[in-house]
RNA sequence: GCCGAAGUGGCGGAACUGGCAGACGCGCACGAUUCAAAAUUGUGUUCCGUGAGGAGUGAGGGUUCGAUUCCCUCCUUCGGCACCA
């Protein structure tokens, strides 16, 4: 097989293709592994031969929750054990034919390459970025084991089903959301699809509104504590309406009402929920009042406040002004405790507001003092400024986005390189101590603290404090799933480096990454998260400075469901292993079969009666050049321009990723070019070793095998997948004759066959005295003649 | 609810910036080859109609000589987010 490198720092034009690396699990290379990776492989075999100096690397994200399991399971060493499925995943990948440049291999549980993980979450410290916290996480009560959020699947945990709790340890959080506006105004130097660009926005969540200060009146005074309550409004419009607070039960402000039994019993029942319910959209509002109030700001009245679970900690203050006249929430909690419903925003048609709030931003403004009869969208900023001037408030942005929990309580992951001495704090690892190594123990059971078990290694985690020398331990989590596939793009361009995460100078050529192509389930965190990392590191100035951005495109390749259309599960049996098809048709076939199955990100399902449909197809390709290799002289004219046409066209639609097409026209050729050697009155046409050489190149990219052993049996030197893409030679298609459709007013009444040299008079002539054209002209008045250059003529008629 | 994508034969899907709708493949039908079957191979295959012809790209309107493509109104499906104030 042939081999395939990128050239260092070449001068040829640069492409880099990245397929999002796989988890290397111990069931081996699934379709959809296969599927996505012959789509890049197809594209950057197609731009070698083109002549770019082409990056297409492999590796693996090797560290994870399935390997650990199965580690615990049978004893084994997860080292071990990935070892040995990184070699199956490599030999699989072998046997499909991917051009992988396997110099640039790496591997995110090989210390040389986690040293530079656990180097940046240094950076992110160092930079006030990345910060200790008591947060709460998914707790499994039966593996004893923290789960991170994508490891709880409604509420229960994803290896043994038990519903899981939620708990509070003190965790590393990561602050991403100071990049949140970073991540937003950065995708419009990218081009992405408009999916990938919606799913971040929508993720990263940005409102804008005011913050606005309620003053709080304990209870049984009449003067004010001195003590704020603070909101965040989209619709400070409406703030005249606000006629009760809610905030959450985790607000600071309940622990001053504790000893009330109805807030103690309510805050309890609420704590006991599970996320699941408390985010069901449907389940109904219920709350209790705090005994608290808070004082208008701007009319003086009394408000109380409440507490109720449907107000969440985590959004905005943790708290909200009510207005229940136009928010559906608030409507539906005033309504059940019946608290009072006041309008200031007179709608356009009739409303009735005890029913339903009026949300619409149509109408105007009443009842509310400086800002009367302007529309809502006009008293936004209005109001805004006018509490502004007043110290009552101030325009305030807030994001869905929270703070990115970056610590697991696992074995199989990076370790955190911080450590806690007892009178310095946390320190963090010094630079020249990287790699922290994950030890090698026999035991990695988890523990029963909710701690990660790599506490219960002693002799590991004891170690002297980095600044005053003291006894001190290591931090015991490791990282989440996300920190090694963050950053790897930048170490395939120096995968060997090691003073630093890679050269600036081979980043300088190989970045950005041209195209990135990997599943919908990666378009909102992974690539958020590797965006925010980048754009880190730029800051820091150890990527290139020119080069904001790390993905120029994303591509989402598609689904492939099983033969029932359903999704592929052990469950269901509806699995299909790549490998069994290799063995039964070829690489080539499967190869070319996936990428004919429809366009490349759709959703499509497996048919193997189709996939025979393309082995056929190359088998007669096959066939077909062994008839006619080594016939000498020169092709037909017929099969000269089929040949050089189909080139072009294969070229366009590889280009674009629209692989289903372009098969589609190799095989109409290779229909034409059978039908031209069929003898008509004697003689068909002669195919000489250069066409088919070409065709051999053209298919190279999707059927690398058959490709090489046809291009070598007509006369090709060396590889095929060395070689330059034919030139395609547009005077060849000069002597074709063209088909010119005939209309009648628009319908059509015939076709005409022309010489493209023609005249559109000379087209017409021949066209007027066509049957089915003439029939109509003689039967009304010929109003005008449209001709669209080689495709229409369109005669418009009146009678 | 918000955001995104998409509705075309029996099926997967083609159709460049408005210009022959159904390329290519599957399936199906009939034929060739075969003792027979498989494999291979030929022809046909949107629907209605014997035919001339007519209808037709989710539904309804519009613009245009001409609309799968552009505009408006609606319907359906899929995907993401969602008590986010």
């Amino acid at each position: 097989m042939v081999e395939f490198h990128a050239q260092e720092l070449d001068d040829q034009e640069k492409r880099y293709v990245l397929v999002e690396f796989p988890y290397p699990s111990g069931v081996g290379l699934h379709i959809g592994h296969a599927f996505s990776f012959t789509g890049g492989d197809v594209y950057a075999r197609f731009e070698r031969m083109q002549g770019k100096n082409v990056l297409f690397p492999m590796g693996w994200d090797a560290f994870g929750l399935p390997t650990e399991n199965y580690a615990i399971r049978t004893g084994r060493k997860p080292q071990d054990v990935t070892r040995e499925n990184t070699d199956m995943f490599r030999k699989q990948m072998h046997e499909l034919g991917f051009s992988f440049d396997w110099e640039r291999e790496v591997n995110t549980t090989d210390p040389s390459y986690y040293q530079w993980t656990q180097w940046i979450f240094i950076k992110l410290v160092e930079k006030g970025l990345a910060y200790k916290s008591e947060m709460p996480i998914n707790w499994c009560p039966s593996c004893k084991v923290g789960l991170a959020n994508e490891e709880v699947v409604d509420g229960h945990c994803e290896r043994c089903g038990t519903q899981t709790e939620r708990r509070t340890i003190s965790q590393w959080v990561v602050r991403i959301t100071k990049y949140a506006d970073r991540l937003i105004d950065g995708l419009e130097q990218t081009n992405f699809i408009e999916k990938v660009k919606a799913s971040q926005i929508n993720w990263i969540g940005r409102s804008e509104g005011a913050r606005i200060k309620f003053p709080v009146v304990m209870p049984g005074q009449v003067e004010e504590s001195g003590e704020n309550l603070e909101v965040f409004t989209t619709r400070p419009d409406t703030l005249w309406g606000c006629t009760f607070m809610v905030v959450a039960p985790e607000h600071p402000l309940v622990s001053k009402v504790m000893d009330n039994p109805a807030v103690a019993d309510y805050v309890e029942r609420a704590r006991r929920k599970s996320e699941m319910e408390r985010t069901e959209q449907t389940h109904e509002k219920d709350g209790v009042f705090s005994g608290l109030m808070v004082r208008h700001p701007v009319t003086g009245q009394e408000l109380p406040i409440w507490i109720s679970d449907f107000v969440l900690v985590t959004y905005g203050t943790g708290a909200i002004m009510a207005v229940p006249a136009h928010d559906e929430r608030d409507h539906q909690f005033a309504t059940q405790y019946g608290l009072p419903i006041v309008p200031v925003i007179q709608p356009e048609e009739d409303w009735y507001f005890p029913n339903a709030a009026y949300t619409s931003m149509a109408g105007r403004v009443v009842n509310s003092g400086p800002i009367d009869g302007l529309t809502p969208a006009e008293a936004i900023p209005a109001a805004v400024a006018w509490l502004a001037e007043r110290g009552i408030g101030e325009r305030a942005v807030s994001y869905h986005l929270r703070d990115w929990i970056f610590s697991r309580q696992h074995y199989w992951g990076e370790p955190i390189p911080m450590i806690y001495c007892e009178k310095c704090g946390w320190q963090t690892v010094p630079e020249d101590q990287l790699p922290v190594v994950l030890p090698e123990v026999e035991h990695y059971k988890p523990t029963d603290t909710g701690e990660s078990p790599l506490a219960a290694i002693t002799e590991w985690v004891n170690v002297a404090c980095p600044h005053c020398g003291a006894p001190a331990r290591r931090e015991t989590d490791t990282m989440p799933n996300w920190a090694g596939s963050d950053w790897y793009f930048l170490r395939f361009c120096d995968p060997h480096n090691d003073h630093a995460l890679a050269d600036m100078e081979k980043m300088r050529y190989w970045m950005p990454v041209d195209v990135y192509i990997g599943g919908d389930e990666h378009n909102t965190l992974h690539l958020l998260y590797s965006r925010f990392i980048y754009q880190f590191l730029h800051d820091l100035g150890v990527v290139p400075a020119d080069k904001p951005e790390p993905y120029q495109k994303r591509l989402s390749h598609g689904v492939i469901l099983g033969p029932d259309n359903q999704r592929m599960s052990k469950s269901r049996g509806n699995v299909i292993v790549p490998g069994e098809y290799v063995e039964k048709y070829g690489a080539d076939a499967l190869r070319t079969y996936l990428m004919f199955m429809g366009p490349y990100d759709a959703t499509m399902a497996w048919n193997e009666r189709a996939l025979l449909g393309v082995k056929r197809f190359l088998d007669k390709l096959e066939r077909f050049v062994n008839e006619h290799a080594g016939q000498g002289g020169h092709s037909g004219e017929g099969v000269r321009s089929a040949i050089n046409r189909m080139g072009k066209e294969v070229a366009e639609d590889t280009a674009a990723f629209k692989f289903n097409t372009a098969i589609a026209h190799m095989m109409e050729t290779l229909n034409t070019l059978t039908a031209l050697v069929e003898p008509v009155e004697g003689q068909g046409e002669v195919v000489a070793d250069a066409e088919l050489r070409h065709f051999a190149q053209v298919i190279a990219p999707y059927a690398p095998f058959i490709s090489d052993t046809l291009w070598q049996k007509v006369g090709g030197e060396g590889s095929v997948h060395h070689s330059r893409w034919p030139q395609y030679d547009p005077s060849l298609q000069l002597e074709e004759m063209m088909v010119i459709a005939l209309q009648v007013n628009g319908k059509l009444r015939g076709t005409v066959e022309v010489s493209p040299l023609a005249t559109e008079a000379e087209i017409r002539a021949k066209a007027e005295v066509q049957t089915g054209v003439a029939k109509f002209l003689s039967q009304g008045q010929l109003l005008k003649v449209i001709y669209i250059t080689g495709r229409t003529m369109n005669f418009v008629i009146r009678g």
